[in-house]
RNA sequence: UGGGGCGUCGCCAAGCGGUAAGGCACCGGGUUUUGAUCCCGGCAUGCGCAGGUUCGAAUCCUGCCGCCCCAGCCA
């Protein structure tokens, strides 16, 4: 029972329900136009959230009055996402699936003098809106008759006229200081096929018309949406107000969640992938929850991110430090593995004939998840960076000389270093203490450090993709994405990983010292291994640069 | 400069007249065969600014200042 979340609109609809409102029924209401992204996750977990904690329930309903930009593929990918997020709808619902009503509303604003069709072209309605601080001028079409608007309405929708050459207008008032109050468009005419109801309309009823209409027949008794449509919410209570509906639900706003070096917008997305800077709308770089969850990024961590960001009317834009401390917090129980990026080969000059087999925990913490084995013999890859010729201060790696425990296994003392004729470290020759062996150490050693390592021997080769954030900026925007595109975003190593690994069924990993790393859901194959990186570990190791 | 919102620590965010919660980040320290996890401790005499009311103000009043949104037949 979270009942312990505390916001604004969570008292309001504490207060609500005291006063003796009869449940809790919200919902989320994505136009089908694209993916989902991080953003949406605040208002779907707020959404369904609420619902849960006060016994109601959400329908995801589809605001898909815009046929040109909608399509099946959208909507089908939006309850992938939201599914995947752990959430149950209601429904899902269709805004088109409410077209004959909205239609009949229409007509009734219309009949009661509310509503007018208007014969100017867009431009013309443009130019006598006035601007922000002029108020706009009556169109010459505002007075018709109601039998006139009646008629020319219904020959709109029964396909006489083309598009453009009409729209279906509330009467309200061109001098209202707020501008969405101008006579608003209701319905414009759109000869187009729409993903589910076909060629039945060729008119379309506009955002303002419809969502209120849903909100009230589905009994949403609390609308809740982003701040941008605080200016739409006087319109939003006119429409209600002036047709015969006995529903009226409170349209509530909070602001959107923003993350820093993350741009949320459509326009944007699309712009990523066509120009080839991602391999689609689920690279593992996107901010979309199909990204995200290709990265590795769990449901758990995104709901825990909105959980901890709250929800108010204050914009925001959350540090990216804050997503990734709820990535690493719910990965942390992961089975822990070890994994080479850029091997370094490792001789043991003292090693004995036959190899031999360890035993390590899954995880340090959880002995439930069990052991696996791996095997140690001559040649083993460590990581280039764990050894230095020169070392900084306080390096606990391996040296010249120097010694360190092998993660599981035994402490080493590297005697020389190979090179090659230009110079590059080839090869460590080691001599191990084999009576260092973890979990029976008699040597009495003390080393520094324990660094990873797997057995060449054994260790299969695997792709282990390094990501960073997609931008150098915090604040990416439409203006200057290509010149802030970080062009590191992506490193593709040619690793190796511990068979065990790849042996086991499970998915997310820590890879010790590197961070954890997911089995890449589409081109992961046990025969080729590939790995994405979610999010590297936390690291206060701060060598002081020269 | 019309209308609608918002301003509390680097980033979020409690607080609703009684003397600044919490989280992330950051900085110290402890445990540790991951420089991880975990554990301890530190981190706003100050709440956009200026006045005022009050015994007492982040909270009330007045006036400023700053930022965001709105002029789609998009949502």
């Amino acid at each position: 029972m979270p009942a312990d979340l505390r916001d604004f609109i969570r008292d309001r609809i504490r207060r609500d329900l005291d006063g003796g409102s009869a449940g809790v029924v919200t919902r989320f209401p994505p136009e089908p136009n694209g993916y989902l992204h991080v953003g949406h996750s605040k208002s779907i977990c707020l959404n369904f959230g609420v619902a849960q904690e006060f016994g109601g329930k959400t329908y995801l309903r589809y605001d898909d009055t815009n046929p040109e930009k909608e399509s099946e593929e959208f909507v089908e990918s939006i309850q992938r996402d939201v599914a995947w997020l752990g959430f149950d709808w209601e429904g899902p619902t269709f805004a088109s699936d409410y077209f004959d009503e909205l239609y009949g509303f229409a007509e009734q604003l219309i009949e009661r003098g509310k509503a007018y069709v208007c014969s100017l072209t867009a431009d013309e309605i443009r130019k006598t809106r006035g601007t922000l601080t002029e108020p706009g001028t009556p169109s010459p079409y505002r007075d018709r008759g109601i039998a006139e608007n009646l008629d020319l309405f219904r020959r709109m929708r029964a396909g006489e006229f083309a598009d453009g050459e009409h729209v279906l207008r509330a009467r309200i008032d061109m001098a209202s200081p707020n501008v969405n109050m101008r006579d608003p468009v209701l319905y414009r005419i759109r000869h187009a096929t729409h993903h589910r109801t076909g060629d039945d309309w060729c008119i379309y009823p506009m955002y303002d018309f419809t969502h209120c209409i849903c909100d009230a027949l589905e009994g949403i008794t609390h609308s809740l949406c982003t701040l941008e449509f605080e200016d739409h919410r006087p319109l939003y209570d006119w429409v209600l107000d002036n047709i015969a509906v006995n529903f009226h639900p409170p349209q509530i706003e909070f602001s959107r969640l923003e993350v820093e070096y993350v741009v949320m917008s459509k326009r944007l997305f699309a712009a990523l992938v066509d120009g080839g800077h991602v391999t689609g709308w689920d690279d593992p770089r996107m901010p979309t929850l199909a990204g995200m969850r290709r990265r590795g990024y769990t449901p758990a961590a995104i709901r825990e991110l909105c959980r901890r960001i709250g929800v108010t009317k204050s914009e925001n834009r959350i540090e990216y430090e804050l997503l990734e401390f709820c990535v690493r917090r719910d990965l942390e129980r992961a089975p822990r593995g070890m994994a080479v990026l850029d091997p370094l080969r490792v001789v043991l000059t003292n090693f004995q004939p036959d190899a031999e087999t360890l035993t390590a925990a899954w995880h340090p913490q959880h002995p439930d998840l069990g052991v696996r084995e791996m095997t140690f013999s001559e040649v083993l890859y460590i990581d280039r960076d764990d050894f230095m010729e020169t070392p900084p201060p306080k390096y606990r790696r391996l040296t010249p000389g120097g010694m360190v425990r092998l993660r599981y296994g035994y402490i080493i003392i590297c005697d020389e270093v190979v090179k090659d004729a230009s110079g590059a470290i080839v090869e460590l020759r080691c001599r191990y203490v084999p009576e260092s062996k973890s979990g029976s150490d008699t040597s009495g050693l003390k080393p520094k450090g324990v660094i990873h390592w797997v057995d060449a021997e054994t260790a299969r080769p695997a792709s282990i993709h390094l990501y960073e954030r997609l931008f150098t900026e915090a604040n990416p925007n439409s203006a200057n994405y290509l010149d802030v595109l970080n062009p590191d975003s992506l490193r593709a190593m040619e690793g190796w990983v511990e068979p065990a690994v790849v042996a086991s069924d499970q998915r997310a990993f820590q890879f010790e010292r590197l961070g954890y790393f997911v089995k890449d859901a589409v081109d992961y194959a046990p025969a080729r291994p590939v790995f994405n990186r979610t999010v590297a570990l936390r690291d206060s190791y701060k060598p002081k640069v020269p």
